[in-house]
DNA sequence: GATCGATCATTCGGGCCCGAACTATTAGTG
DNA sequence: CACTAATAGTTCGGGCCCGAATGATCGATC
């Protein structure tokens, strides 16, 4: 999908197959590179910044929007992320089992759970999130205009969402 | 990471409880709306075009590599697919066991493998490809100009790795 | 031609990931 | 006040995901 070869080879290779079709080749390289930016820039904050807390991907997302928010709700945590909430299910009982958020069912709604940050889990976030920004400030570096891109991004997620 | 909350009320959240320290909000749009984006996308393409062909995405990109190079060693499909080798290996073992690929020792050097399309795979691409492309056309339709989107994100992934 | 270091695919363990099924709670309707 | 439909979070099963360890093969050097 993304990788050593360049645009053009693979536009031979997939003209040859499918000749007789119309195909857009500019929508494909922008989904391509899409995946091939996210997959790239996942994997090294990972290895940079997340692996050395003990953290994967997720389990950061979900912390970090528990800590912005203070108190969220389970739902509203697996909408910002972009993720299921079997999935959001499963990583807060990791957290949850490392001391670092806590449950609270709610008050107002039997259905809904709240969540929190423990002390130890705003202690991570605190000492952990510069180091996340400095790296998200390093991989953007090179770009020309940095508001574009997000903007290019945006429009892209609302299109298909 | 990316949701319902606009970015200003991100920021606002974020500065108090950052206030002493200096972060990159341009970037942390970036990156946010990169893994919005990506996420959108690939939930998109996985509901509409791969989950009736019970297909992952993983295993339709290890398909696609395939189809287009015709006979790829298993580290390039890794490398062109933006996954570990375990990985691949296990999907692999799953495309096999519903007849879709081959495995077969490389005969030039012993440690390589090389995977190949059946008959069944090529006939499945074939007719997959051309509505995984208008997916992709459909998505990105609003977007100004493609090729500098493409651009860009070829750039970040480039910074990256 | 024996040895050593590099390279490759696989396996293993632990964790993420989703849709579907399930239980509990709430809101709306008559 | 039942009854129903909608909503929330969890559980379950199958599959993906990676780093580390493993075993096989290759290439270079002696």
């Amino acid at each position: 999908m993304a990788g050593p070869h360049t645009l053009a080879e693979t536009e031979r290779q997939v003209t040859d197959r499918l000749s007789d079709l119309t195909l857009d080749f500019d929508a494909m390289a922008v989904v391509s590179n899409l995946f091939r930016a996210a997959n790239a820039v996942r994997n090294h904050l990972e290895r940079t910044v997340l692996a050395p807390a003990d953290l994967t991907w997720t389990a950061f997302v979900v912390l970090w929007v528990t800590w912005i928010w203070d108190r969220v709700e389970t739902r509203t945590i697996a909408a910002e992320g972009g993720f299921s909430k079997a999935t959001l299910s499963g990583v807060l009982t990791t957290l949850e089992s490392r001391g670092l958020v806590e449950r609270s069912r709610s008050e107002s709604d039997g259905r809904l759970v709240d969540v929190t940050l423990t002390a130890a889990g705003r202690k991570l976030m605190r000492g952990l999130f510069p180091k996340f920004n400095a790296e998200e400030r390093a991989i953007t570096r090179h770009l020309d205009d940095l508001p574009v891109a997000a903007s290019v991004l945006r429009a892209l997620a609302q299109a298909t969402e």
